[in-house]
DNA sequence: ATTTAATTTTAGGTATTCCTAAAAAAAAAA
DNA sequence: TTTTTTTTTTAGGAATACCTAAAATTAAAT
């Protein structure tokens, strides 16, 4: 059995993993966790005993098959409820992350399935993140941030990069959702803040949101 | 901060003092729980601290309002999850407790709020037992068993009183659910079997199965 | 190449929730 | 009313998942 903690281990070093594409530190998992290093190389111990990860001392962490395995099931089941949380209960944006969170450690693969059946199988959550099947194939879909767009260029928002409650609602108050078609308008030189058009609206918006907002290429 | 384990601890007692109106035995938790008198014991004196309970040693215990306001919450979860499973995700009857179990510990009011709305306010759970209101009003319907109807009384079902997935799974088998119009035709002396009539269908249930299966009275 | 700084690990604790075995109290039976 | 049985509690431990402080190791800077 993966305890609820161990599962969170088994995502955190999934999500650094993926982004550095380098064996994780102690360190990094303990500030994305929010604990001392020392548990963490504790708990990653436990966890090498248990055959879920890859370890050597001083030298950081990877997954084993077995524990890249339950950290995309946990990752499948997060998103699925995210989804959920916003198709069919009317969540905002914002307000999903920490229900999920919640969610995402409910053990029940018959669940799993057919909640994503009821959902009819979403291929992205709420965020535009992938949602991987259930046999783990992620539907990576290549994106920039606004911030990268060229003046003129057109797209269409695919996700965030943050899942930061203030910037979710102010992008709510923008009205920009997942789907949105922008166009770069101007881009200012002073503080590389963007104005933007889409719905035959136009708005200024600072460097941060521009970053944080993803738009599909090709 | 009310831990799972406390919930359970909550829930259990109240059930019990349901049906016996006293003050609830080590032993009667521990049996419900399936862990030792002694854990038992140990855990009340917590609940007691944080003024969950109303303890005194060797005599049982109660719940307090606030024990019993947390018991009645995790009870409408419960039963609102396992509704959701059936109506939407179509988990058979004889599913829905194991998973049911792990979801009502999720903690957040708006979840729970939102769940009920999307299932339309349902008074009862897919067993036919009450599903407690926002407020906490059980909205109870008084029922027997088809053991204690007459011969050629009509009723029809309510509920059960056994969770039991061999139970539940037989009833499937026989095309017996919440709503069956059932009528009495006879009750065989030898071993209190009965012979029942619904939709047009003729079977013979034993005492065992009459006794656990529940109908309105009036 | 040393020294300094940062990271990681070890050592020793705490809180939660469970356990068994033994003692104490209450209930039932003789 | 004793004795026996059952129930409940206490005492002492184990596992999990945290913590802080100190030691060990590695990385960075002088």
């Amino acid at each position: 059995m993966i305890t609820r903690s161990e599962e969170n281990y088994l995502k955190a070093i999934f999500s650094v993993h993926m982004q550095t594409k380098k064996n994780v530190s102690t360190n990094d998992i303990a500030n994305l966790l929010d604990t001392s290093p020392a548990s963490v190389t504790e708990m990653i111990k436990k966890l090498q005993e248990k055959k879920l990860v890859i370890y050597e001392k001083y030298n950081g962490v990877r997954l084993s098959s077995k524990g890249e395995d339950n950290a995309i099931k946990t990752i499948r089941k997060h998103r699925l409820w995210e989804t959920f949380l916003v198709n069919k209960l009317d969540f905002s944006w914002s307000e999903v992350h920490d229900v999920a969170e919640q969610l995402e450690h409910i053990k029940s693969n018959k669940l799993t399935d057919k909640l994503d059946h009821f959902l009819n199988y979403p291929k992205f959550d709420p965020h535009g993140d992938p949602i991987p099947t259930k046999n783990g194939i992620f539907n990576f879909q290549e994106r920039i941030s606004i911030f990268e767009m060229d003046i003129n260029e057109e797209g269409i928002i695919m996700g965030v990069s943050l899942d930061n409650k203030d910037f979710l609602d102010h992008l709510s108050k923008l009205k920009i959702s997942i789907g949105t078609r922008v166009r770069v308008l101007e881009q200012i030189k002073f503080d590389q803040s963007m104005k933007i058009t889409y719905d035959s609206r136009t708005e200024h918006i600072s460097k941060e949101i521009a970053e944080n907002i993803l738009i599909k290429i090709n």
